[in-house]
DNA sequence: GCTATGTCATTC
DNA sequence: AATGACATAGCT
């Protein structure tokens, strides 16, 4: 190309580009010229079209960033070729969603798209493209011989097939024949088979089209009437004051960051009607919504409620549909045959074009932050796009998360409180039972003397009766009575849980071996397992309780998908008397027909080495209260526990959120914790401890040395955003799956400071060939 | 030595 | 994902 004569001149620009193609090894960006003639058009966030490949094939490319200087060889660089970011500006949007992403959590751009873009390539083209045979029967033959002869294996294999079957997808001679691309190319230039790529497989599974459209008239209280009145009066003039300004420009609107809610609601206070009442109002206005849910309280019930009165507008995504199906929920919301999706955090990232509001219901819980790379919160992701889209976003929990209240606190999101449950039923009456006066007067039971007399009373009466077990899963591990060895997983820093069934299992990578007779460190034969789980309440209700019909609901009974909900749905439908169970069994479900709840140690979650351990605490005892007496019959609530003056419990014991709040809050800002302050956590992971340790200590070491230059005199307002650097230290679990683990932190008042910080880490690991086996993730 | 086939690295 | 370079196995 003539372009060396220009370069002297010229201040040329160059582009990064992420490819929109799935796959490894394209998992990073490709530089790129700009034409001059383009040069007006693109920035950041541009959709444009690129040449790719030895082939210059033509595809679609994200701009993630843009350069006056190329680090490529500047000979090699291609020209981009259009740009389609006009009439995509969705996509654009989104795409700078996904760089507010990568600069809150620390990603690489292209891992932030991907969690932003759902993978749409493998599974669509692969399906899609088939192999058609173009030989006639006797010819077929006759080549087939000659391939036989010629000892030709895979193309007298592939003609074999397509001999028997004229058409097959390529998928299938790939997988289960063993063709590589090149036998294809060789038969279709041979001209006996074509590939042919089907257009039109658009058939999306319009279920429920039969279903009644006709709204549920919903009888709002006043008091939900008038929440949902407050909130649909301004934004509407959130969008009217948008419609008048233009909002042309994209990204460059900082207008909206009025329209956000948090409403503080009882358990039964009717959250739901008020959402609905939302986004009919945003559907009425020509605006989408969309309903985030955590994943365990999307029942058939809620579908249900939704189809009923949005009809065939609604959509849902849930973890059971396939890559393929997911990405045809999201084509259904781009086209506009949809206006209101509802489902767990990726539903974030649904491609509305004209979204109205953002509702995250049961705020609080965990499932809303991502597990893997960029481990975004959809809380605040979710006050990104809002912000990006103009939309307004509510938040509803009945036990509101410390990061949400604060917020609202500062004037950040107007509260809004629903202090009554909606049918009139009272809260449930709480017990404190303390567990050490229960041993002091000899009961050594799991079940007090008071829980096991309330439970004779619901089994007389026929009432239904749940035990929450404040710990996940079983938790039986195995030690010797003559040294003390415990038994752990080879593979992980954990002891082995033993389970029923005679194997010991390991929590967290699945790992199993026979149960141990001999103790591996001394030889004794004294093991004995300390049972404290789930399948050991149930063993002794049962004994307590020999007439009782009684469902354990764990890790184990539910490893099947759908022995969740039948378990539930049994339970509902009054089948068993008592359920047992761990955190599962506290979330979301109605069961009329329970009046008492027996929290069996409230405070086993209480002593995690984290800063949440109390505001989780409070959570689960009130939500586990919160399933008592929910009809007319009042509720009772047993909450055992061996710190019964610890404020989480109390406050939890009398539904006092407010009293909670406060004095969490007072911990958390003595400590500098969030939502008082700001956390970054950089864990590090590693399979060589050696490696490991040292590459978190020069991070720490260099973190240190940012921080100490950040606080120099000519600094000077930085002497109160003082950041600290804590560790490195082991993870709580110091090995899972043979991978060592450390984590460092960086505390500070400032987010901004914080971010900063984690960008200079991030370019340090970048450039040192040491953390090439190790593996660095931010939270 | 030649061809078909499978494996691997490259793509700005 | 798609392409081409390269190595290998089995033939003339």
């Amino acid at each position: 190309m003539s372009v060396s004569a220009q370069k002297e001149h010229m201040e040329e620009r160059y582009a990064k580009i992420v490819v929109d193609i799935a796959g490894e090894n394209l998992d990073r960006s490709f530089e790129y010229r700009i034409p001059e003639a383009l040069s007006s058009q693109i920035g950041v966030g541009s959709v444009v079209e690129v040449p790719f490949g030895k082939g210059n094939r033509i595809l679609r490319g994200y701009v993630i960033s843009i350069g006056e200087k190329a680090s490529y060889d500047p000979d090699k660089l291609k020209e981009i070729r259009t740009v389609i970011t006009d009439g995509l500006d969705e996509e654009a949007r989104l795409v700078s969603l996904s760089a507010g992403i990568r600069k809150r959590y620390g990603a690489t751009m292209v891992q932030a798209l991907r969690t932003v873009f759902p993978v749409r390539r493998k599974i669509r083209s692969r399906q899609r493209q088939y192999l058609k045979c173009r030989i006639g029967r006797d010819a077929g033959q006759q080549q087939l011989a000659l391939y036989r002869k010629k000892h030709q294996s895979a193309r007298e294999r592939l003609l074999g097939a397509l001999l028997e079957d004229p058409v097959l997808p390529l998928e299938l001679a790939r997988e289960k024949l063993g063709i590589s691309a090149n036998t294809v190319k060789a038969l279709e230039e041979a001209g006996i088979l074509e590939v042919v790529s089907e257009v039109s497989r658009r058939n999306p599974t319009v279920k429920g089209a039969d279903e009644r459209t006709d709204a549920e008239t919903v009888k709002l209280t006043q008091r939900q009437r008038s929440i949902a009145d407050r909130i649909c009066a301004e934004m509407d003039l959130a969008w009217s004051r948008e419609n008048g300004n233009g909002r042309e420009n994209g990204t460059g609107g900082e207008s909206g960051s009025g329209c956000r809610y948090l409403i503080h609601g009882v358990t039964g206070s009717g959250k739901t009607a008020v959402y609905m009442e939302l986004i009919a109002h945003a559907q009425q206005q020509g605006k989408s919504a969309i309903m985030l849910i955590p994943e365990i309280s999307l029942t058939w019930q809620t579908v249900m409620r939704f189809r009923r009165r949005f009809g065939d507008r609604v959509s849902f995504i849930h973890s059971r549909l396939s890559e393929g199906e997911r990405y045809d929920q999201y084509e259904r919301a781009r086209r506009g045959e949809i206006d209101i999706m509802i489902g767990p955090r990726s539903a974030l990232f649904v491609p509305f074009s004209n979204l109205g509001i953002i509702v995250i219901d049961e705020e609080q819980e965990g499932a809303y932050q991502s597990e893997s790379v960029p481990r975004y919160h959809a809380r605040e992701v979710a006050q990104m796009r809002a912000e990006i889209e103009g939309a307004a976003l509510v938040l509803g929990s009945a036990t509101p998360s410390m990061a949400a209240y604060f917020a609202a606190q500062n004037g950040e999101y107007t509260l809004l409180e629903l202090p009554e449950r909606i049918n009139g039923g009272s809260l449930p009456r709480a017990k404190i039972v303390d567990l050490r006066e229960e041993l002091r007067s000899g009961n050594r039971s799991i079940l007090s003397t008071q829980l096991q007399e309330e439970i004779r009373v619901r089994l007389d009466r026929k009432e239904q009766v749940m035990l929450f077990l404040n710990r996940r899963g079983y938790a039986g591990f195995v030690s010797c009575r003559s040294c003390g060895h415990v038994i752990r997983c080879p593979h992980c820093d954990v002891s082995l849980s033993l389970h029923k069934n005679g194997r010991m299992i390991c929590h967290y990578c699945g790992y199993s071996q026979p149960q141990s007779v001999q103790c591996p460190a001394c030889g004794s034969g004294f093991l004995r397992s300390f049972k404290a789980g789930t399948e050991q309440i149930e063993e002794e209700t049962a004994k307590l309780f020999p007439d009782a019909r009684i469902l354990r609901m764990d890790m184990d009974t539910t490893r099947k998908k759908d022995a969740y909900d039948r378990l539930l749905g049994a339970f509902a439908s009054h089948e068993a008397d008592i359920l047992i169970g761990t955190q599962m069994i506290v979330k979301g479900h109605d069961f009329p027909e329970v009046t008492l709840v027996g929290i069996l140690a409230a405070d086993l979650s209480l002593y995690v080495p984290d800063f949440r351990a109390g505001e989780r605490t409070f959570q689960l005892i009130t939500q586990a209260a919160g399933r008592a007496g929910r009809a007319s019959k009042p509720g009772k609530v047993i909450v055992q526990t061996y710190a019964p003056e610890n404020y989480a419990i109390v406050c939890a014991a009398s539904q006092d959120y407010r009293r909670f709040y406060e004095e969490e809050l007072s911990y958390r800002i003595v400590g500098g914790y969030p939502p008082a302050g700001q956390l970054i956590a950089v864990h590090l992971r590693c399979e060589d401890e050696k490696q490991l340790e040292l590459a978190a200590e020069y991070l720490g070491r260099y973190a240190r040395r940012i921080v100490s230059r950040l606080a120099s005199p000519e600094t000077s307002e930085c002497g109160e955003s003082a950041v600290e650097v804590l560790g490195p230290a082991d993870e709580t679990i110091a090995k899972v799956q043979d991978q060592y683990r450390k984590v460092l932190y960086l505390k500070g008042p400032d987010r901004a400071v914080l971010e900063r910080i984690r960008e200079c880490l991030e370019a340090y690991i970048a450039v040192n060939e040491g953390y090439r086996p190790v593996s660095v993730i931010y939270e």
